[in-house]
DNA sequence: ATGGTAGAAACTCTA
């Protein structure tokens, strides 16, 4: 089985470009973020027609997320329970066993701003709520855009990003406290390259210059990592046509 | 040198 996170940056713009990603890599589920639709707008019948089926919550503009899967999703949620948010952020689902959830974490803008406050208050209550999660569901996985960067070799320039929003110490540490639930981050289950990032600013030619960070993430429940065989970024959607700023992640399960 | 691009929407906000 397997199972992917994308960051399309309007799902309208990019459909086509996720089209053709899941009929070359056959994600068994998609989880993507910043649809940027309201859900009257989704393309259901694309979707459908390529194999798929989906579920989503959007809203106009900003945010939004879906998960396409080949297989039926159940007991869906579309929001952190008791966390009050009117942003389209979270979407929850059973499939094949597996209690997938997908997030966009907020972005944070810089760490004085009301949105970074905003950011912290949201990956608390996203973490406590994983906590009371993971004790129903041993088979979980957490997988969307992050924005956070865990480490410095996720950063191409740790130096320039020091105390930056996206890799500054409180983010940092509220990723730690995900991990700390025993999540497990599928991508360094295994030997990677040498400066792997999942996204790109479209601004000075950050793609061409390499200068990305790795903010998009698969989690695993240590009953899925045990089971994981691969896990990697496919770069190659960053370098098409009018890109979404984010590279899909993908990781593959013996499930 | 404090910039730049992209998307959605609408003369600006968010990332």
């Amino acid at each position: 089985m397997r199972i992917a996170t994308w960051n399309v940056n309007s799902l309208k713009v990019r459909l086509p470009q996720v089209l053709d990603w899941i009929a070359k890599q056959h994600p068994d589920v998609l989880c993507l973020q910043e649809t940027k639709l309201e859900d009257g707008k989704f393309p259901g019948e694309d979707v459908s027609r390529a194999g798929y089926r989906a579920i989503f919550s959007g809203q106009k503009t900003y945010n939004g997320v879906a998960i396409l899967s080949r297989e039926a999703c159940s007991e869906v949620l579309t929001a952190v329970p008791h966390f009050e948010d009117g942003q389209k952020r979270v979407l929850a689902a059973t499939v094949c066993g597996i209690r997938m959830i997908c997030v966009y974490v907020p972005n944070g803008e810089h760490v004085e701003s009301e949105k970074y406050r905003y950011k912290l208050e949201w990956l608390a209550a996203l973490t406590a709520w994983l906590e009371r999660e993971l004790k129903h569901y041993p088979r979980l996985a957490v997988a969307g855009d992050f924005n956070i960067a865990p480490e410095a070799r996720d950063v191409h320039d740790p130096k320039v990003w020091d105390g930056q929003v996206l890799f500054s110490a409180p983010e940092r540490d509220a990723f730690r406290k995900l991990i700390a639930l025993g999540l497990v981050d599928a991508f360094r289950l295994f030997d990677q390259p040498e400066k792997s990032f999942t996204w790109w600013d479209y601004r000075l030619n950050a793609f061409r210059r390499k200068m990305g960070l790795r903010i998009d993430h698969i989690l695993l429940s240590p009953q899925l990592a045990a089971l994981c065989s691969a896990c990697a970024i496919d770069a190659a959607p960053r370098a098409a046509e009018r890109p979404s700023d984010h590279a899909p992640v993908m990781a593959d399960l013996a499930v």
